[in-house]
DNA sequence: TCAAGAAATAGCTATATATTCATATTACCA
DNA sequence: TGGTAATATGAATATATAGCTATTTCTTGA
């Protein structure tokens, strides 16, 4: 049984592969900055911030959460939710610090 | 026509989102590490490499290209692919030194 | 012009993901 | 205990994406 640095490379990148389909979606892209920048925030307030309808904004949560991304804390009524797993905001920062650099990026058409 | 900030964000986003998603598949993860590591390399030699079908190797490059994430260059017979958008190899590089730290994301059960 | 290798595309099925609506659950308070 | 606001969940539908096979285009050289 042969664990060479190919298959743990392919373990990773399915792992790698799965977090940046979660958070490649522009809904779950906002809800993990407004959740970083403002800190953790009940499902209403993003959902009114969001514009979004109930339903979606706590699917996109659940989802999220799921996948290690956020965490949630329920206060009586409210079910507060933070960002959890930072690596996501530095990609994110990452992606958007890029962005505003140098028109690298070579600015599609 | 109100073009606030919360607009172009918006656009900002989806065009972030759009990228994520692009790369967020194993197969194309791989792509990118390779023609990062290795420089241009043409259709074959990346089928070769990966293993994968012709068909498959061609449309994820063609799919990455229109995202404008790598750019080709015909040299005769053969298109060498090559990463065009450093943003993404940046953005790989991030999430997989979070990877390599503290088993922060809670390996899923 | 034809053959052959390299790459791209088309058409299809299967699967995954999004969205919506309706309904359940939870916690709190009068 | 009933009412209400906050969340969560389920089912149905739409849409997007993946992967396959076969076919086509492109380029070179005989």
């Amino acid at each position: 049984m042969k664990q060479t640095a190919e298959t743990i490379s392919l373990e990773m990148v399915r792992d790698a592969a799965r977090v940046l389909r979660c958070i490649g979606h522009p809904v779950r892209l906002r809800i993990i900055e407004l959740l970083d920048t403002r800190g953790e925030l009940n499902v209403t307030a993003i959902k009114g911030l969001l514009g979004l309808e109930q339903a979606i904004t706590s699917q996109h949560l659940n989802l999220m959460r799921d996948k290690q991304i956020l965490t949630s804390r329920r206060d009586g009524v409210n079910v507060y939710y933070s960002v959890r797993d930072d690596k996501v905001v530095r990609v994110i920062d990452c992606l958007r610090s890029c962005d505003s650099g140098p028109g690298a990026s070579g600015t599609g058409t």
